[in-house]
Formats: structure tokens, C-alpha cells, sequence
DNA sequence: GGCTTATCAACAATCGTTGTTGATTAGCAG
DNA sequence: CTGCTAATCAACAACGATTGTTGATAAGCC
């Protein structure tokens, strides 16, 4: 991802105006790999100004990923997880806890001829599910 | 997945009662391949069944599930999809109207040596986007 | 037919997320 | 620095998908 100042720029070339709010949520991204949920980033972003809405987070989340800076991922876990790397890559998902990790691997993947259906495939993801070393621990006691 | 008859008879061997809406159900997903919503399935049985509830759709889905006759999909496409082919299979998803249809083949993909982040992992999920044919087609006209 | 308990339909509640609104403030001109 | 205007803010309500609750009903078994 862009770093603080490149987004700040970014914003205010198109217009839009780039808050305090904002700017915290651009450093809570940058450099962050562990696939925040709105949720988690907001708790994050309460801690340094409580009268911050979660509102706020949602509309920055989308702003930023309508002009492709981060990418939000739905994994099934309940709620959406945003991904501030953009770059082609695949995920570990933890089916206890929704914990999500980046893989980067060029599986080269692609759908056998003639097994389309009618569908012009335009990206492949690879989703592999698991349990994650913390949920593992968890698991040798009750089950 | 099994047969309406195995299921109704799965159903009572673990002490489970084989009400009409859950027969109609059973009849609704056995052979279908078109990975169908609750919602969907639930205007199915209204047709039949014009008292059935949502709440009955949803919990003998969740039943099922359990049972691992059917497969719950999430392909963040806003609800949840219902896989009765449990086998090990890949994905087609319209990022435009969510639907999903089955691909079968073997990828033969596992996470490289080293790289699972703590992770153990039970399968790998292809999942591919793009458009299908009935969106494709919208697209050429406004888009 | 009668008993017991799972299931039913209706309804309210939950969760993640988005729409609405009036007040505030960033960005910019003077 | 002051003032203007539109973008953004926080608060709140609303939304869609799903799950919890409840009193009435009916499946399974005698």
C-alpha cells in the first residue's frame, strides 16, 4: 500500500479532503498484514481519538478501495477483512478464529478447456483453510 | 447427495422427525446444481408449500450441514450458498449476480514448504471470478 | 388413540454494513 | 487570517441475512 503522505496526495488530487480521522486510518493500514476487519481497525482507531465513529471507518475503507488501494476480502468468517496489499497473492484462513494470512505463490492456476460454463474467469484465488497456531493450542485441550 | 428415502431414513436413525417440509427439501436439493440461497430455496417450497417458513428452510439446511450431507458456501457474494456435492471440488463465481457452479478437477495445490505461518491446513479452495454468460452479455450494452 | 418431544410458523433480535441528516471542518480565494 | 462551500463528520436509523424465542402442532412410538 501507499504510504500516509502518497495517500494523502492521492486524495486531494481527486477532490477529496483528507481529515485527521483519515490520515490515522492510513497509518493504521500501512505496513499492517493482518487483515483488519472494520471492527478491529476501529477499536485501534478509538484508542487514539474516542469520538471517532465506526461509520468514519467504513466510509474511508470504501473510499480507499474504490480507488484500488486496499482490497476487502470476504472469507466467510462472519465480517469482511481489508487487505492493504493489492499485489496477486493467496490466503490462510483460520476456521476457528476468521484469521486471515497473506500466501504469496504462483500456483498458475487456470480453469481445464472447455470447463468454463459460460463464465469469463478473470482471476483465481486459492483459499486454504485450516486451523492457526493459536486455535490449534486451544484444540489439543477441549477437543 | 443422498436420496430423499436416505435421508428420511438418515433423519430418523439419529432421532430426527421427517416433517413434509423437510421431505419437500430434501426433494429440492437432491440433484440440484445450481448451489441455490436459502432465500431461493424458500421460494421454491412456498411455491409447493405456501405456509413454509424461512426459519424452516434455514434450520434443516443447518441440519444437513451438520450431518455433512450439504456444504455451506461463502463466496462473499451477500449470503450464503448450499453445495449438495460434498466431494472435493472448485468454484466459478459471477462477481456480478453471485452465482456459483461447481468445477471439478484436481490442482493438485498445497501450501509450499515452510510458508504456512503456523497454520495447519486442511484443503485448498480455487475460487474463480469473472463474469457469466448473462452478465457478460449485459455488460456489452452499458458497460 | 394418546403421550412425548421435535418441529413448526411467527416474531423479535442480532450482526455487519450502509443510508440519512444536521453540524463541523478541510481546502481554497481573497 | 477570514470567510465560503462542499466534503466529511458523528449519531442514529435502517437494511439484509441469519439466528433466538415461544406457544402451538404433529411425528414417532407405545
Amino acid at each position: 500500500m501507499k504510504t500516509p503522505a502518497e495517500l494523502t496526495e492521492l486524495f486531494r488530487t481527486r477532490g477529496f479532503k483528507v481529515t485527521p480521522q483519515r490520515q490515522m486510518l492510513f497509518r493504521l493500514l500501512h505496513g499492517n498484514d493482518v487483515h483488519p476487519t472494520a471492527e478491529s481497525l476501529y477499536a485501534a482507531a478509538s484508542a487514539e481519538m474516542p469520538t471517532i465513529s465506526l461509520r468514519t471507518v467504513y466510509q474511508t475503507l470504501s473510499d480507499l478501495e474504490s480507488m484500488g488501494e486496499i482490497q476487502q476480502l470476504d472469507m466467510g468468517t462472519g465480517s469482511s477483512r481489508f487487505d492493504p496489499n493489492t499485489d496477486v497473492h493467496h490466503h490462510l484462513v483460520c476456521e476457528r478464529c476468521g484469521k486471515v494470512r497473506d500466501l504469496y505463490a504462483d500456483f498458475a492456476i487456470s480453469v481445464p478447456r472447455g470447463r468454463a460454463q459460460g463464465f469469463t474467469v478473470k482471476n483465481a484465488e486459492v483459499v486454504f483453510r485450516g486451523l492457526c497456531d493459536t486455535c490449534k493450542q486451544g484444540d489439543e485441550h477441549h477437543g
